[in-house]
RNA sequence: GGCGACAUCGCCAAGUGGUAAGGCAAAGGUCUGCAAAAUCUUUAUCCCCGGUUCGAAUCCGGGUGUCGCCUCCA
């Protein structure tokens, strides 16, 4: 199993610090707006990078972090006209469900920031006795001129940031890199008492504090988008590594950007679409295929086309699925032969490689295409258990049952059996008007030689 | 200004030294009363120029183009 590591810039072979053990942090949402569906990107490829792992007998412990509190929020709720805890609230819960629908698992542990604000204050007064942190009225920051080999992850050397810089640097820092660890109150902002007084934590300890609790103080996998990599991942190894001395995480792995007709995705612009705006006219397994269809590095350009594509796709492989009456066969248990371990060995090998889910998709494809030659269920087995560890064809019975009520069941089979009379006695014409009309209502029928299927479509 | 990524068929995309996977779309054939599904067949030498090599989409140099990051900040 190679991954790609941020902080080497290689592939590298991934070896647990714990045999048979994973632990992994990504971070999660801000909860202030309903997430888009660039969002989603990182929440769907993790979640098969936790489900390849799992699929390996590991044991995969996921935190996704809440930032239940920052400027975002506070700026949301003057915004909205209610309180920061109502705001977050009500965010957590869309993020969940929208989640939910995505069908993304959910992490092992979701803390939330202001569940630990006294552990974050801890960690700041640890830096400052450290003398990685200063006051300054209120405010604390963190010192990176202190820290040897500060940019080590985003490559950037503070040189250069001074250089570039083109914001104007605030002038209570001692280096403009500096960043902000505690952050005092304004009159009506949410606030907790601290030693440099009433405020909020800064944006990157929250997720130090978390991961060390939840998952020591290594750990091997820090995921997240590649917007993360500078500042935020930057300053959590900073403060993170000046206080105890430790690597925070073994692998650092960063998803491409979302982009929509070749531009970020931005609020400025206007040009974003909310995850549940695009549930509303696409699938979950669409979505999902359309992201795992590119390798997580890459950035990946959304448009309504490429999901239609990706659509078709997945219901390519559903329509074999369907073909194989695999309700029938579900709990049979089956023996994988040298022929179907090949094509397994196909997936796992590129999923070895960095998470080459793309190349994974493929053989899934290539599992259909020799089920459909040989008519051999294995491969249908296969094809499910494989789609499973990319969050494909979960929950089959449920997708597959017709959901409608026993006497809508029953009546679509009563104008079937008539469909079948006219057909015997050759009136097309009629025939043919009840599969139409059966289409318009959603209700597909198909001739087959055993007989007449028919399926809901969305 | 600094740092970095990317450029492969109509569209999406894998492939990092050995002669171009897969998906979607399209065309034609088989099957079917007709559909649908399935199946068979057809479509690229990899942005440009130069170099290294027996051999390059893959390595090196130059060019062109697209994009990202550059501090609590919209």
């Amino acid at each position: 199993m190679k991954i790609y590591n941020t902080l080497t810039n290689k592939k590298e072979k991934f070896i647990p610090i714990e045999k048979g053990k994973v632990k992994m942090y990504v971070c999660g949402p801000t909860v202030y707006n309903y997430f888009h569906i660039g969002n989603a990107r990182p929440l769907i490829f993790f979640d098969v990078v936790k489900k390849f792992f799992e699929y390996f007998g590991n044991e995969v412990i996921l935190v996704r972090n809440v930032t239940d509190i920052d400027d975002k929020l506070i700026n949301r709720s003057i915004e909205e006209k209610i309180p920061v805890t109502e705001i977050a609230e009500k965010y957590t819960k869309a993020f969940f469900d929208d989640c939910k629908a995505l069908e993304i698992n959910p992490a092992d542990h979701h803390p939330k920031a202001t569940e630990y604000i006294s552990d974050m204050i801890n960690l700041i007064k640890e830096l400052e006795e450290k003398e990685f942190a200063y006051e300054v009225n209120g405010d604390v920051y963190f010192s990176v001129s202190n820290v040897e080999g500060y940019g080590k992850l985003s490559g950037k050397k503070l040189e250069d940031l001074q250089a570039g810089a083109r914001v104007e640097a605030n002038k209570q820092k001692k280096h403009p890199a500096d960043f902000t660890l505690w952050k005092k109150a304004k009159p009506g902002e949410p606030k907790w008492a601290s030693p440099w007084g009433e405020g909020r934590p800064g944006w990157h300890t929250e997720c130090v504090v978390m991961s060390r609790k939840l998952l020591g103080g290594t750990f091997d996998i820090h995921g997240g988008g590649i917007d993360l990599v500078f500042p935020h991942h930057e300053n959590e190894i900073a403060q993170a590594e000046a206080s105890n001395n430790k690597k925070l995480a073994n692998y650092w792995m960063h998803n491409g950007y979302l982009n929509i007709e070749g531009e970020k995705m931005s609020k400025s612009l206007n040009n974003f679409f909310t995850a549940r705006d695009i549930l509303k006219k696409y699938d979950a397994e669409a979505i999902r295929f359309f992201f795992l269809s590119k390798h997580y590095r890459s950035p990946i350009d959304f448009n309504e086309d490429i999901i239609k594509e990706s659509s078709q796709a997945v219901k390519n492989l559903y329509n074999t699925i369907k073909s194989a009456d695999y309700l029938n066969i579900i709990d049979n248990k089956f023996k994988f032969t040298e022929i179907h371990l090949q094509h397994k060995n196909n997936f796992v090998t590129a999923m070895n490689d960095d998470f080459n889910t793309a190349k994974a998709i493929s053989v899934l494809f290539d599992i259909t295409k020799t089920y459909n030659k040989t008519k051999d269920p294995g491969f249908i087995h296969l094809l499910i258990e494989l789609g499973n560890v990319l969050g494909f064809f979960l929950d089959l019975k449920e997708k597959l049952s017709n959901d409608l009520s026993d006497i809508s069941g029953e009546l679509i089979e009563l104008l079937i059996s008539y469909r079948i009379r006219l057909k015997h006695e050759k009136n097309w014409e009629m025939a043919d008007r009840i599969r139409n009309d059966l289409k318009e209502m959603g209700i597909t029928l198909k001739d087959t030689p055993e007989g007449t299927d028919w399926n809901i479509e969305k």
